[in-house]
DNA sequence: TATTAATCTACTAAAATAGTAGGGTAATAT
DNA sequence: ATATTACCCTACTATTTTAGTAGATTAATA
């Protein structure tokens, strides 16, 4: 199941990608709007903010706001940061590579070999596809 | 990621589809073999018997084996009965579909979209992937 | 200087995960 | 008849993750 920081994320993404003007959103409007628990939602821009698609102002007219362009923003950044690694287990993982350690060998193993085609697959799909692509 | 009882599932299974002759493994046995708690494992056959894939004989000379070919045994079924949903976000579930009570509109929603796409690939790997493409 | 708004730190309550331990019942081969 | 093995329960535990809450601090702006 998809966790509801990055629900919450992909939302608050979404919404910043909607606005006309690119002027900073403070945290309590896209909460309000999005109807999510600001503080968490703190919590999750701040996350989000480290990939840099993401930038931040302080004070009165302050609050979020996209650096990038949405259709510049792939969802494999997004998703990594927010829920982590993509591979459902480590042996596959690209970014978060660990054998397993009950594994004799992840050539012959079963669940190696059926997780590498699911992150194949994940991965092209996220890849594929950007913010703006979620906007319309 | 995935859950324990479904990686020692499909080892479970996949142990049992490269065995010669079909003849019934004890759970004792495919549990030393595979490096799994035996009693963890007594739960997971039962769920797994509930696909009608796997049948079962009590008694000596007893335990587990498979009714059907792996060819005839896609990863849809098994995925569905050891980790649950295969959609992130039950809102694009096909099995067990549920409206998300904070999403005011599906057809709207970013996060609907993107999960839709990814729901999408992964059945088509589960389709597509067979016990007997897990053996070599 | 006051206000606004992001940032940082710490804590918590509930649920899920991954088991362990132990009991008894039912079927079957020898 | 006995041993073996699946089946089916209950109950407990330890760890991790999730989804927050609370409150203090820092920085920018009017």
């Amino acid at each position: 199941m998809l966790s509801k920081k990055t629900k919450y994320g992909l939302k608050a993404l979404t919404f910043l990608a909607k606005q006309d003007k690119k002027e900073p959103i403070p945290i309590a409007d896209i909460a309000e709007q999005e109807n999510i628990s600001q503080k968490f939602l703190e919590s999750i821009l701040l996350t989000l903010r480290g990939t840099g698609y993401l930038g931040s102002k302080k004070g009165k007219g302050g609050g979020y706001y996209l650096i990038k362009d949405p259709s510049e923003i792939p969802m494999t950044t997004v998703m990594r940061v927010l829920e982590g690694p993509i591979a459902m287990v480590s042996c596959v993982s690209l970014n978060f590579y660990e054998q397993c350690e009950d594994c004799p060998d992840e050539q012959s193993c079963s669940v190696h070999k059926l997780m590498l085609k699911v992150r194949d697959s994940a991965l092209e799909v996220y890849r594929n596809t950007t913010l703006a692509d979620l906007m319309s």
